[in-house]
RNA sequence: GCCCCCGUAGCUCAGCCGGACAGAGCAGCUGCCUUCUAAGCAGUUUGUCGCAGGUUCGAAUCCUGCCGGGGGCGCCA
């Protein structure tokens, strides 16, 4: 989409230059200024310049001003000096109107696709809980955020494949079998064990042999079933499930760590094998092998993102983890260095933890205790759409704190209703249009011009800057940006709706043509951004 | 001790690759349903941007130090 803060950059560079001064867009801003009075743009050109260049920011404004009032670009009406040297675009709404030509040309599928990814091979590992147990609200969280990411890279030309790692092998799962062996006898689980209600369920189904390994395999296989369908529920749909145990009986392991040796970069210390990762920044070497001679955990994952990279050939692997993963990074990062994949192409996102609420009681999580809430528990009450929006309302990286209560109880704290109600509104509107038998000519017949409402101009300033969201929440991994475009925009569309009568005796039909257009652009921008969080769009309410 | 994230309105949070008077939602108060859905709209109240320095024409934003909260620093996973 060609956008007119790009053409704009393009012609302040060429102002630039005319003066004998070399300028890329990228050393300075075009944006939208917070307030309309200064301008439908606005650029810091001037003041950048002016530091690079050892001028007088004002000065230098003039003059850029005055080649452009000599080249004006289309639409442009008027420029200011303001404050210390910005400079402010005035234009004609015709540029909008414009815009929204775009945005009916291109339809649902194309508007705001960005180019960004470049068809990138990326990996996106995420949610990956172990077996042990259901999925809880904490998950939850992190799975929706992932799976909005996916939806995110793909509409920005990543060539995106989404993965869930099942860790079905080593202490973890025998200690389940443990657990489940000790409920079927009729004791109580120990400590370190598994002490939820549901292993006591699972284990009234279990009639394989007393073996610790085969019960852990067993129960795992039933949790991997159950957190598949909690997913599902959510809207989720992973393309690969990868099997580490699958990982340790290929070899993979010790293949990769032959790797390592071949490069001098293991040493062995009463028979466990040390991998020198401070040579790569970690902050202390890291073993590889257990005394009894099992692989550790990182030796595995190590295989595992070789995996990734060389053997399926990912140019980049997105991992995200809960942030009480962080201690695994830096080993897993030098390892990325040592193999020779290079660690750059390795992103961790942590997510920081999620605390829950439920009225003055804060809600611990511990899966071995059993005392969390399931995942399920919430999206049946709340629906996968309000579930997933409010997870992706804030910044991953920002611990946040959830009354689950309130939530429950009190729908209207949840965002997704006010959204779901603007594109409930946009059908509506069209129904209406169906109903009355409203034939609407082909674009080109509409004067498009009559959109000059505030609120009308309001809605396509903020349609435009929808492209850019897209793309900055893209490269940002960053889909709560698109949860705030679209509550910002709904916002204005119900302003619109509430001044703005489409469909009435009192409009002109040349209006009504104009506005049904208005509405059908604001519904492609609303589905897309609705389809990129995984959110129903419902066509009433 | 070291590493990561955070500290913005009563509450939950945006804004943070420096920019023009600091924002939204919720909660509170006041108006608005004979026209396309009132799950809505309009108005109104609220701030030592954790503290202290520094860089800059300009700092919530960048740097340093402190304070406070969360998470990590296993031959666990």
């Amino acid at each position: 989409m060609s956008s007119l803060s790009d053409s704009i950059a393009a012609a302040l560079c060429g102002a630039m230059e005319s003066l004998g001064l070399e300028m890329t867009p990228s050393l300075f801003v075009v944006e939208r200024p917070a307030r309309l009075e200064h301008g439908e743009f606005s650029t810091n050109v001037a003041m950048v310049a002016a530091k690079r260049f050892g001028e007088k920011p004002r000065l230098l404004a003039e003059k850029i001003c005055s080649y452009l009032n000599e080249n004006p670009l289309r639409y442009q009406q008027r420029l200011e000096i303001a404050g210390p040297g910005f400079i402010n675009f005035f234009f004609e709404f015709g540029y909008l109107h414009d815009e929204l030509v775009q945005v009916i040309d291109l339809g649902e599928e194309s508007f705001a696709l960005s180019q960004v990814g470049a068809g990138e091979k990326v990996l996106l590992e995420f949610c990956s809980a172990n077996p042990t147990g259901p999925l809880h609200v904490g998950n939850g969280w992190w799975a929706s955020y992932g799976d909005s990411l996916a939806r995110l890279l793909r509409r920005c030309s990543y060539e995106v494949s989404t993965e869930y790692s099942v860790n079905d092998t080593g202490g973890q799962i025998r200690r389940l079998g443990e657990s489940l062996l000790a409920r079927r006898a009729g004791r109580e689980v120990e400590e370190e064990g598994y002490q939820g209600d549901y292993v006591k369920e699972l284990a009234a189904d279990y009639s394989g042999p007393e073996v610790v390994e085969a019960a852990g395999r067993w129960a795992a296989d039933k949790n991997l079933e159950i957190i598949r369908n909690s997913l599902d529920k959510l809207g989720i749909r992973f393309d690969v499930w990868f099997s580490q145990a699958s990982i340790e009986e290929s070899g993979a392991v010790r293949n990769v760590l032959d790797l390592l040796d071949s490069k001098g970069l293991i040493v062995e210390e009463d028979s466990k094998k040390i991998f020198l990762s401070t040579r790569f920044g970690d902050t202390r070497d890291r073993y590889l092998t257990k005394a009894e001679g099992d692989f550790t955990y990182l030796a595995g994952d190590i295989a595992y993102h070789y995996n990734k990279f060389v053997v399926r050939g990912f140019q980049r692997v997105i991992d995200i983890f809960g942030a009480d993963h962080h201690g695994q990074v830096a080993s897993l990062k030098a390892a990325m260095d040592a193999i020779g994949v290079g660690s750059q192409h390795l992103e961790v996102i942590l997510g920081q933890m999620v605390s829950l609420l439920s009225g003055n009681d804060r809600l611990k999580f511990s899966k071995r205790k059993g005392n969390l809430i399931p995942l399920e528990e919430l999206v049946d009450e709340l629906g996968p759409s309000a579930t997933r929006l409010l997870s992706l309302s804030t910044s991953i990286d920002r611990a946040t704190s959830v009354d689950v209560a309130k939530v429950k109880a009190q729908s209207m704290d949840n965002p997704v209703y006010y959204i779901q109600y603007a594109h409930a509104r946009m059908a509506s509107i069209e129904r209406v249009r169906d109903q009355r038998g409203i034939v609407v000519p082909d674009i080109s017949e509409v004067d498009l011009s009559l959109l000059v409402h505030p609120r009308e101009l309001a809605l396509l300033r903020e349609m435009m800057v929808f492209p850019q969201i897209v793309e900055e929440a893209g490269l940002e991994r960053a889909p709560f940006k698109i949860v705030n475009w679209l509550k910002e925009f709904s916002g204005l569309f119900h302003s619109f709706y509430h001044d703005c009568y489409v469909i009435s005796d009192g409009v002109e039909m040349e209006l009504t043509y104009a506005r049904l257009y208005l509405v059908a652009s604001c519904k492609i921008a609303v589905r897309v951004a609705l389809s990129l969080l995984g959110v129903e769009a419902l066509e009433q309410m």
